[in-house]
DNA sequence: CGGGCAGTTGACCCCGCTCAAGCGCGGTGG
DNA sequence: CCACCGCGCTTGAGCGGGGTCAACTGCCCG
């Protein structure tokens, strides 16, 4: 976790509108002002329930962002990839923090004072709809979340979380989802138990949906695998 | 469904924070342009995957927000009481509604037009605050609702349910929850039968923590409910 | 009086969770 | 270099929570 200030805001530009509304001047004041890290696979960038001292952006890697249950289990609720912030929940309603951030893929991560970034949404206002817009789309996707965990069994959610991973992470050139999680993490994303991930993986390969090569994941029918989330 | 414009917004202000952020001047205009009517029980106001064409205002009653699964089955994801707002997750983000809206108590309700809600938004930055803290609010208690839904078991769900009713529309004279559903309502909150809802909360009146009168619930024990919602 | 809907109860059984055992593999230390 | 350990993965067995189906009741309303 090395404290320098490398990652060139822009690379954080190129992946997310959200920072298109701020003009030159404020890139400045923010590119200086700004705190950069990076991260190693499983460390925590932050605790559910500490209070965080700022809005996090991510330059590279992967990060997960789950809530745990009574008896300690991780439930996922969300990853965030390149170009986006998160933390900014905690930041805008002063409250502590309702997840843990944990990082999936070595990630590099800047941390934008609580204060400035406050004062962004305070003083321009296209900002400050694009963040509204941001916190929109994830209560729509929660709120589908919320649907799908109800009321679809483990085969439909598993066949729809690989689904939104090839959506959210595209393929590699062999083909295999972008994103490598043990069977345990995707157990905590589906609302389940691991062993049920396992042999319905299984099934799925028998199949002939997907290929497994340890946690490399290679979807091979989208159209029967929609089909299966769907219930039909 | 009377088109009047009755309803006093001060009503409204009394009951949200949001209204106290506006001018004096934007209440005026709000007042004026704003378009109200009264809906009946079960009444939609709008349904899932509708256009609608501006944020609604709840001067009195109580309204339900619901995906449908693909089975038809409702879950509830919210409800709205006096005072709040509801519509603007799909104004702000322009998209069509992700729940329906059905009236559970003879409702009042404003239709504050998107163009204007919008604009108040981007000219005033402590209105738009307001609106980011609703929306993240929200989005907290959705997450949470991922949680328990994905963990806890129907017993539990269940508890945690009532007391939450309990906190949000609060208890009348008599000391029943301010709030009747139906049997199957329940179940559709608790993401359950309705079946089992009926075997469940006979349960609790079989030990003394609750008391059933068609509809009418009143909770006798909140300590235990809560030790039950917990898994203590 | 009859129809329909909400509520209730019982019977059944299946999905999926838990527990336990075994396997493969990579890292560590003797 | 090998032995050992631990972790992630896999598979099987068992069972219980809770979903489904069906029948019945009570109540409201036409």
């Amino acid at each position: 976790m090395d404290n320098l200030k490398l990652n060139t805001c822009e690379t954080c530009f190129v992946h997310n509108d959200l920072f298109r509304k701020i003009t030159k001047e404020e890139i400045d004041i923010l590119s200086y002002i700004k705190n950069c890290n990076t991260y190693d696979k499983g460390d925590i960038i932050y605790s559910e329930g500490s209070r965080i001292s700022g809005v996090y952006c991510l330059n590279s890697g992967i990060v997960k962002h789950y809530k745990t249950g009574n008896d300690g289990k991780e439930q996922i609720i969300r990853f965030s990839k390149a170009g986006e912030i998160f933390g900014y929940r905690s930041i805008l309603s002063n409250e502590v923090a309702c997840t843990t951030a944990k990082v999936v893929e070595e990630s590099s991560v800047c941390l934008i004072p609580a204060a400035h970034f406050t004062t962004l949404v305070n003083t321009n206002s296209n900002f400050a709809m694009s963040i509204i817009k941001l916190s929109c789309r994830e209560l729509g996707d929660a709120n589908q979340y919320i649907l799908d965990i109800a009321q679809k069994n483990v085969r439909e959610r598993l066949a729809e979380i690989l689904l939104l991973l090839h959506e959210n992470f595209g393929i590699n050139k062999d083909g295999d989802l972008n994103i490598f999680l043990t069977r345990e993490e995707l157990a905590g994303l589906v609302g389940t138990a691991t062993e049920s991930v396992i042999r319905l993986l299984s099934d799925f390969k028998k199949d002939g949906l997907i290929v497994l090569n340890k946690r490399k994941i290679k979807l091979l029918n989208l159209k029967k695998l929609k089909h299966i989330s769907q219930n039909f």
